[in-house]
DNA sequence: CCGCATCCTATTCGATACTG
DNA sequence: CAGTATCGAATAGGATGCGG
């Protein structure tokens, strides 16, 4: 349930930024994947966003706290713990995720042929 | 196959800005959409996209076109004749699509509440 | 009819440094 | 540990006007 996250989670090679497809801003989506089996605190989810700096992790969870899609616990005591889980409401994206990366396993190599293909024949109208 | 596209076809009380999800950029989508059932024409497509520039339209259909999920005929004679027409490729994006709106269907008002709950309860941290 | 050229604004993302 | 504050670069999106 609470294994650590892979640091490998999200391939650097195969970044979501050539996928023609996002939920919310640049992270949503992964954060959402790293939610899926179980709670995950701030600095556990910055590890398999490598680079992500603490500000934009923040304004992407508030975000989804804001939408219903996260909740927040802090639990006191010192050291700080706060914690990150899907609601329900948040679970029902998975689903469109997996979708999506179904089609990408199938398509995306098209894509990346087209993209290529495009980029040789320069002919600009 | 080819009757004129609805000018209401994109709720402008419910814009898909709300919508959690993108494909492409802002008008990808809806593009997709307009081209599903039989090729369209420039000008045809700005009509339910109601306050596109075409500078920007343009722009969106060269991306699509780049990643082969549209291709672009042009007939000759004057005025001209420019029609776009989706691929296999472009097909295969719209299963995913009604994915997408059946998500909504089903849970965008759960996230337009939780909205509207975080607005009223303004406790920054 | 189908664009392209220019200019402008707002937002996004990130680097860096600092705090309870 | 879990953020906040500030700055800067890049990009997206749009308004307007011209051109083949």
């Amino acid at each position: 349930m609470t294994t650590p996250l892979d640091p490998e989670m999200f391939d650097p090679v195969c970044p979501s930024g050539l996928m023609p497809f996002r939920v919310g801003d640049k992270w949503t989506g992964m954060i959402i994947q790293c939610l899926a089996d179980g709670p995950r605190r701030f600095s556990e989810l910055r590890v398999p966003l490598r680079n992500i700096t603490p500000k934009v992790l923040t304004k992407s969870l508030r975000a989804l706290e804001r939408d219903g899609f996260v909740v927040r616990t802090e639990s006191a005591g010192a050291p700080r713990h706060v914690a990150y889980r899907l609601t329900p409401l948040g679970r029902s994206l998975l689903g469109l995720l997996d979708a999506a990366r179904a089609w990408a396993q199938e398509h995306l190599h098209e894509v990346l042929d087209a993209r290529e293909a495009a980029s040789g024949s320069r002919l600009p109208r």
